[in-house]
RNA sequence: GGCUACGUAGCUCAGCUGGUUAGAGCGCAGCAUUCAUAAUGCUGAGGUCGGUAGUUCAAGUCUACCCGUAGCUACCA
């Protein structure tokens, strides 16, 4: 199969605030396609920008105290930062504030104006008679007309869901100033988006979108297009129009546009990139452009009309994702759910939120959920219980019994072939953007693994004979199904791939890699690939989005990061009712013996005496506390300390544990609870 | 209000053009196991498919209405 050019373009993110996850799931989807298309040995090239323009950024800038352009220019090294910690590799990453950019939009302009595209009326507006500025329905507030609900936006109420005109409200003021808005008179320039009805009828139908995209879209196509307002009236920060003093580009017109500048800034940098070959109207090569699905209008039919008349190529496809929840609602600050890309990289590893969204996304516009339960059990089940742990059990044998050298054939040659014709299929279903139908068909291959290990049972021949050649065959085997899988993952998963490729000794694995195996081979001394998600971490991380709600009011932003602090590192948690409490039972136990148990790296066994029941019994407990790094067994004997004494007893490695002891800290700094003198075992703590 | 989607086991999701006892993963329960980062294997219990009424020999799958959720509704991006 030849090589495919393709060029694929991500949605542009407003330079207007911080990157969060909401945004990561239309990055995330399209840099796993990248991913996996590089992989294959396809030319795929990435572009992505800052949307730097608009009255929103003139706004914040002032608000900050400094100019539009030192405000977008802080905004992107931000999100260049966020999009590097989520591993979405850009080829380039520019801004629509640039030159390349100015120059694509006057040349469009000029050319749908040529082609007799572009008309120009006068439009009434309200107006901000003390800021000299037309308002957008945005920035306008007053009573509904229908249901006289205050505070109501000036296109429609979110009370009684009413639409109106942003001049019907009662009593409208400017959310800028608070003044009373006036009607004012304006030229504005508009592009004839009627005349390509007939064109996007057709080209909305091509299979260049989702069908339910196409069906939304013909809310407009079937209603009648109208023409697209495409200019604003100084002040406004972006382009003037050309030849139109005073009237500048509406921030929509020049966002798509800035596709092509931040190409074209690439190809000079490059020797293997073409503009024309991309973008010519002759171009053979892909163009796919990656979307959240409130964007669909901008890209599915101005878009292409504008391409269209301005003879450029048209998109070849639109991947539209939806939005994200968390826990089955729409991300909220005060639920600590409005989670930005910074804040939980401080607390958790970006590959498992990669893996997550892959398992769950589709080719289809449908909203996801990130709940956020099912995201440690996902992670920790499929990616640390399932395939990491493949590694993890067959590479002791490995380096163990035969110095790290990998038998010369596998021992179970259907199972990997088996594993190995698959590959068709997970690549078809990476191509078609069907992601978590790929993810699961990868995990249903490392369940065979597993299965085929726990069936083989080396742990019981190497007891024998650890240099047993039949040892060397099953675990080389389970290593080369692992190999596999790594392989299949990799596009969602490259940082892993990359820790793998330095255990396995070998170079950059590519989607080719599966036809072959590793035989005879050496390989590294196996270190852990990747720890599990911890629920506490997840916690922190909502507590720290709560407080990000309430320190962004300061415009000190860097304050909070500084303080270190163990409430500042684990806050404290959601409030709970009495009820809640009194359901612990804490007592006082006396500590009777106090042993290191064989093989544990952590725990001490403690025995426990709580003194007589009812019956005149006395109670002893046994509890496992991961607290021999601070305390030795002789330190604790005959010392009073809390037990829960009704939590569940739980089986573990090296016994049944009977409750759990009271203990702050981690590692060498541990801190048992030690009631004061006179304390008697059995008494309650209320 | 109009429009577009969505609503299937505790959770997250599959179910193609209507067709045998509705599937998976996780979680849960029991058993086995202890090579592995509390990790694995086996077995099992859980849904009548948001509701109502239709079409049909046959409906989770089609139609209508209703309820719920999300989004869009062209000078916010």
């Amino acid at each position: 199969m030849s090589r495919r050019n393709i060029l694929v373009t991500n949605a542009l993110p407003y330079a207007n605030g911080p990157i969060h996850l909401g945004h990561l799931l239309g990055y995330i989807q399209a840099d796993i396609w990248v991913r996996f298309q590089r992989m294959q040995g396809n030319n795929c090239t990435y572009v992505c920008a800052d949307d730097a323009h608009g009255t929103g950024i003139m706004l914040s800038a002032e608000k900050a105290g400094v100019s539009p352009e030192e405000f977008i220019d802080a905004v992107n090294q931000e999100h260049q930062r966020d999009f590097a910690d989520f591993l979405v590799d850009f080829d380039i990453y520019h801004s629509t504030h640039s030159d390349e950019n100015k120059t694509f939009s006057s040349l469009i302009y000029e050319r749908c104006k040529a082609s007799g595209h572009i008309s120009q009326r006068s439009i009434t507006q309200l107006y901000d008679p003390e800021k000299d500025l037309f308002l957008s329905d945005r920035f306008i507030k007053g009573q509904c007309p229908k249901c006289k609900t205050e505070d109501q936006y000036g296109d429609n109420c979110e009370v009684c869901s009413s639409t109106y005109n942003a001049t019907d409200l009662i009593n409208p003021r400017s959310t800028i100033s608070g003044a009373t808005p006036v009607e004012k008179e304006s030229t504005h320039f508009f592009f004839k988006l009627p005349a390509f009805a007939d064109f996007l009828n057709e080209w909305t139908r091509s299979g260049t979108l989702p069908t339910q995209v196409a069906n939304k879209l013909a809310e407009w196509l079937d209603s009648g297009l109208q023409e697209w307002d495409i200019s604003r009236d100084a002040p406004y920060f972006g382009f003037e129009i050309p030849g139109e003093p005073g009237k500048y580009f509406y921030v929509w017109l020049d966002a798509p546009i800035g596709y092509m500048a931040s190409f074209q800034k690439l190809c000079e940098s490059r020797d293997d990139l073409n503009f024309e070959d991309y973008w010519g109207v002759e171009s053979n090569n892909e163009l796919w452009h990656f979307i959240g699905k409130d964007i669909i209008n901008f890209h599915a039919l101005f878009w292409p009309a504008m391409l269209k008349t301005s003879n450029f190529r048209t998109p070849t496809g639109i991947s539209v994702n939806g939005f994200l929840t968390v826990n089955g609602q729409k991300m909220s600050k005060s639920r600590g759910t409005f989670i930005m890309a910074e804040t939980y990289k401080q607390h958790l590893n970006p590959e498992y939120l990669r893996y997550y969204f892959a398992g769950k996304l589709g080719s289809n516009p449908d909203d996801l959920d990130l709940n956020l339960e099912d995201f440690v059990q996902r992670v920790n089940s499929d990616v640390v219980g399932k395939v990491v742990n493949i590694a993890s059990r067959c590479a002791g044998f490995i380096n163990k019994g035969f110095e790290g050298k990998l038998s010369a054939e596998v021992s179970e040659p259907d199972l990997i072939a088996d594993c190995q014709q698959t590959t068709t299929e997970i690549a078809e279903l990476y191509e078609q953007r069907e992601f978590s139908k790929a993810i699961r068909l990868i995990m249903s291959l490392a369940d065979k693994a597993n299965q085929y290990i726990a069936d083989k049972t080396p742990w019981v021949l190497a007891k024998e004979n650890p240099q047993a050649l039949e040892v060397q065959n099953i675990c080389s085997t389970g290593l080369n199904l692992f190999r596999l899988l790594i392989i299949y993952l990799k596009p969602v998963l490259p940082n892993l791939a990359n820790q793998v490729e330095e255990f396995l000794n070998v170079s950059a694995l590519q989607w080719q890699d599966a036809e072959s195996l590793l035989l005879d081979h050496q390989i590294n001394k196996f270190k852990p690939l990747m720890t599990r998600v911890e629920s506490t971490k997840v916690d922190a991380m909502v507590e720290a989005s709560k407080e990000n709600l309430n320190t962004q009011e300061n415009s000190s932003v860097d304050a909070s990061d500084k303080v270190d602090s163990p409430l500042s590192n684990d806050p404290i948690s959601d409030e709970i009712e009495f009820p809640d409490f009194a359901k612990v039972d804490l007592r006082i136990a006396k500590i009777v013996e106090a042993n290191y148990v064989e093989g544990a790296d952590k725990l001490l066994k403690i025995t426990l005496d709580l003194g007589l029941n009812a019956a005149g019994e006395q109670q002893i407990r046994t509890v496992f506390s991961g607290i021999k790094s601070a305390y030795k067994p002789e330190q604790l004997n005959g010392m009073y300390t809390v037990l829960v004494a009704n939590l569940k007893s739980r089986k573990m490695k090296f016994g049944v544990s009977e409750g759990m002891i009271l203990a702050a800290g981690e590692g060498d700094d541990i801190y048992l609870l030690e009631p004061h003198k006179g304390a008697q075992a059995g008494l309650r703590i209320t």
